[in-house]
DNA sequence: TGACATAGTGTATATATAACACTATTATTC
DNA sequence: GAATAATAGTGTTATATATACACTATGTCA
């Protein structure tokens, strides 16, 4: 069966940088391909469009058949459509972006692809395509998005401390945070409801825990407000 | 002369929102169809890909052939690709926007497009496909831009005065800013040169010229610097 | 020379950010 | 059960930034 149209047409792919929030340290997820070009390269996962579904569930799917990850919240990056970008023929992908919660996330390898891992962020091996741009600019977009939107509440359990989010935060924009001024900070935005409970089996004194305000959360988004760390 | 494919393709286009900016208003620029679907309608400049282009380039190219603008600095929006966004099949579209000075740029229409016009923003006739979607995502972006970077200069002549910076901070923000606090902020930013003339032919004192400082304005976009007026 | 139109200027207040160190609580160990 | 270890939790001060606000200066034109 072929498919055919009066004008030439670029493949459309989509490719996937997926974020892993690791203890204390920030990964990327990758496979290596199965096929050429490239082959035995590590590469963003990623694949071809089909006609009937979205972009984000191409995305979606591609993530799923490669990794085995799923129900992660991606977002859009930037299309790239550099006429030689794919060695083949002319291929513009639709780049996106999550961060996820390492340890929730067992990858396992899969079809068009031999393996997939998890790499730190500065230590990523030689990538196939224009793939180390890609993950160039998700790493910047993903540090800029946190400056002006609290981020990764969805990577963190249902009740959590304050130093998670610390953590967290300290994760991805890679320096240390002041714990007061995150505290206040964080306290005042009134996204997080404090509970009744603190964390158990630590051996040492236990923090309280608190949960996220959804609600709160979504008024203060509205209004584009700021969250400088 | 037809193209054939082993797997069916999706079609791929760019869509232009050109922002114009008039002395008081900020307008964006539209053509109307001549072709099916949606004939008659006002819709985004913009048309398919072709393969020895970059998007970036099909965007340039399709919007001096529908409405003669040349030379404007384009930015990516966004992807779309809905699967039934457009009646007659798939059909992803790559938007991109552009700020540019309504004076500079005559409009006139041409293959495809029975005319082109600008329509102030708060003035907008009933578009084709989901153009109203993009529209309103690219004045977003827009209005979101100014907070952190310092736009609009390529849209001033060579010499200007500050009160010319303020008028075009003020009808993209859609609201009014105070003279001396703009004055300070802007000066204090040190991308302007301070020029030893004044503005000619007015009929009241004559404000000094300033020019714009490109070197200083790289020193501070490098370092991600904020723009909140 | 007086009316007009816009240029140009400074200060006080409120708010946000940044820097900084000690006490409190709990589990564990001896 | 006292000492130790580990992390939780807490306020104040200094500095920088943002906001609000009104009058004088300079030139043109009638």
């Amino acid at each position: 069966m072929s498919y055919s149209y009066e004008y030439p047409r670029a493949a459309l792919t989509v490719d996937c940088v997926v974020f892993g929030l690791d203890d204390d340290d920030l990964k990327v997820l990758l496979i290596q391909r199965d096929l050429p070009p490239f082959e035995g390269r590590w590469a963003l996962p990623g694949g071809f469009v089909r006609l009937d579904e979205t972009l984000e569930e191409s995305a979606r799917r591609e993530l799923q058949e490669e990794t085995g990850i799923e129900n992660v919240y991606l977002e859009q990056l930037y299309t790239i459509g550099d006429v030689h970008r794919d060695p083949r023929e002319r291929v513009v992908t639709v780049a996106y972006y999550a961060l996820v919660k390492l340890s929730d996330h067992r990858v396992r390898a899969a079809t068009d692809a031999r393996s997939a891992a998890w790499f730190a962020i500065d230590d990523i091996p030689s990538l196939a395509f224009d793939h180390p741009k890609i993950l160039e600019m998700a790493h910047e977009r993903l540090r800029g998005k946190v400056r002006y939107q609290p981020i990764g509440f969805e990577l963190l359990p249902a009740k959590f401390t304050l130093r998670q989010i610390q953590d967290l935060y300290e994760v991805v924009l890679d320096r240390p945070l002041d714990k007061r001024n995150f505290r206040k900070k964080i306290l005042s935005m009134g996204i997080l409801v404090e509970l009744d409970e603190v964390e158990t089996d630590v051996a040492h004194r236990a923090a309280r825990l608190y949960k996220f305000d959804r609600r709160g959360y979504k008024r203060l988004s509205k209004q584009g407000f700021n969250f400088e760390i």
